[in-house]
DNA sequence: TGGTAAACGAGACGGTACGTCCCGTCTTAGA
DNA sequence: TCTAAGACGGGACGTACCGTCTCGTTTACCA
């Protein structure tokens, strides 16, 4: 799945097979993905001062003004690059036990963040939107807010399995157990190794578990 | 008010009173703190982007080159302005007490990040860390690490007098208290009020504490 | 008479009245004349350096191929333009008298020259002829050629009527009588009233005339 | 010695030998020459059109702006090359004999603008002196009036030894003089050899020569 | 009378050059 | 010896047009 800014495969739609290079009926999926794709790498390559338009359109075989014709700024690109590499969508499985879903769930949110090149890309978008509100907004709006309905799943789940108390303050339950992961990842910068993660599930259950 | 970082004059001093514009016998103080000065303004009114060295440079009517000449990057320059205004060091005041220590502690913790002008220079710093390797290093050394020895502080005399056991992990604590609070501040963006930091220290107080 | 470049009505033709979009059998005259109103206007608008195909086409409410099936470039559109305002023909008229014959197809000449629309048209191609080999043999073939053709045949008739001798050397003479006022027009820029044209007729009838 | 434009050595001057590269008590006079080499080299190889201020740059190994700095734009680039290679002065030489003198000094003029580098630059800023008035102004002052004051001197010379009336208009008789011969070079492009001039000599001695 | 082919509007595309901003380095004259 | 001033080579910015290329529609002719 991908494209949500395609406005829907009706526009960037290639009707008959045959790669088409874009008119009014909608534009060229193959540029768009080549320009993600540039953005990737080269933020992986050379970090983040060192993805610029000119660079990105320089490896995708592009031109600048294809790219301003749909995105905005370079961390419009990045993010569309984000969502679009966020094929895994780190949902939570169900294993039947509150325990081992936040375990494992923990664990790869970890992992995510601090292993894959999506977390590169994400790190370095968290990054800029400290010194830019709106960006700060389509992140929470395009990837945290969907994160977080993700992280409750498990603890609404053994709510509802009478695991937990119907009581419980989820957003709070949410911020103490992902909260010293990212703590670790954007500000410490430690590694968030799986003793760490199974160490926040153990206190939260013995807190919370009957 | 401001410079007790200066150094104890040692660098910045004047001999004989009197303004002076450098020269064999030191560098200019008016141009040190006019620097920093134009480099913190910049950042409140144009944000990060909107701090460039040929603005600081114009707005301090300094030259350029005696910014170079002392500050490898502009991120030094907020770097020094950041530790410059940081004058309330956030040590955490002794009650007896372990829970009203930390709540105490917490609450001033948040305040800082969310509330004051060193605070949206932290968060900028933190930002540009992301993809800013060296960066992030010296933020580490220069506040984080001597913030996380003040932040340990409560719990270690707490163990000291016996309210904690000898085998916390201190760290893993550490984590657990302030991971959140930075969690809101640089992700979510949700305010961060005494009721979120009390709650933190209730439950830890329930795992931990006697 | 227009277009050269329309292959004479033949093609552009609309037989039965009624506004059409183009089709197999001709282009759309309504197109070709919105774009040679816009190009002029422009040009006397904004300059040479005003007219873009972008802008022809925005303005005259066509699609920039339609320009580039038809014209090969702005030039070509200007020229078509030219040679389409030029309606009057700058045909000297025939008094029986060749002193009065050249101070009127003189004054003729540098009154289009300087006043007119055309003028003005002419005055831009000439210059991009400078930087321009194609354009500067299509201005002589479509424009100068024809122009001496008729700058030389007040001189011809009065050859023929024996008030000059048959040994003059026509060419010569033509640029004596036109080179000064196209000097003016196009290098110093200085006007070329009634009086100078009148003179330059009195000294090459001192010169010729029996 | 070059450089009128220089704002007289007193700014371009380097001291004490030793190539400098531009600060604020003078501007750099080896990019300076470089830029004026690189526009003529470019115009004479790829045309008016080929000359850009990129290419200029490139080829000159100097930085955009610094042209930007010195030029308002490439045409005023060229006309300072134009007046920098314009080292022969084309000084009407004296004879003691007006028919010489002009013989030797349309010859000259004509030579110089069909045959030399220099001419090829007068005719592209010609040319775009057809659509930039200031461009055109400009080329009168610092060119044309000049020209024109040389143009005069044979005359003024054989008034004054009385070979010439004192009442002959002489701005006319150097527009009849030249004008024919700039009307080939900008105009038809026909050659301008010595029998064109030296019959444009002729016959002007033959109605105003004693 | 319906199929079909040319011309049309629209506009996305890969490019080039524009003129601007800021980078970090350098050279100077004055205090 | 430090400073203010500012020119320099460089790189990226975001914009304007270039000329080419599909698209889907309109329209007149001919089968």
């Amino acid at each position: 799945m991908r494209g949500h800014l395609t406005g829907g495969g009706a526009r960037g739609d290639v009707r008959g097979g045959g790669v088409h290079h874009g008119n009014r009926h909608g534009r060229s999926e193959q540029a768009r993905q080549a320009v993600l794709d540039a953005a990737d790498n080269l933020l992986v390559e050379r970090g983040f001062a060192g993805v610029t338009i000119e660079g990105i359109a320089a490896r995708a075989g592009v031109a600048k003004q294809t790219i301003y014709r749909w995105w905005p700024s370079k961390v419009d690109v990045l993010m569309d690059a984000f969502i679009e590499d966020m094929a895994q969508e780190l949902t939570p499985a169900e294993h039947g036990d509150l325990g081992a879903d936040l375990r494992v769930h923990l664990g790869k949110l970890a992992d995510f963040l601090t292993q894959s090149d999506s977390g590169a890309v994400f790190r370095a978008l968290a990054g800029q939107a400290q010194h830019d509100p709106d960006l700060a907004a389509r992140l929470r709006t395009d990837y945290l807010g969907r994160q977080r309905d993700r992280d409750r799943l498990p603890l609404l789940r053994a709510v509802e399995r009478g695991e937990l108390s119907p009581d419980l303050d989820v957003d709070a339950a949410v911020d103490q157990l992902v909260g010293p992961i990212y703590y670790r990842v954007l500000v410490t910068g430690d590694p968030v190794p799986p003793a760490f993660t199974d160490q926040l599930v153990h206190q939260f259950l013995t807190l919370h578990a009957h």
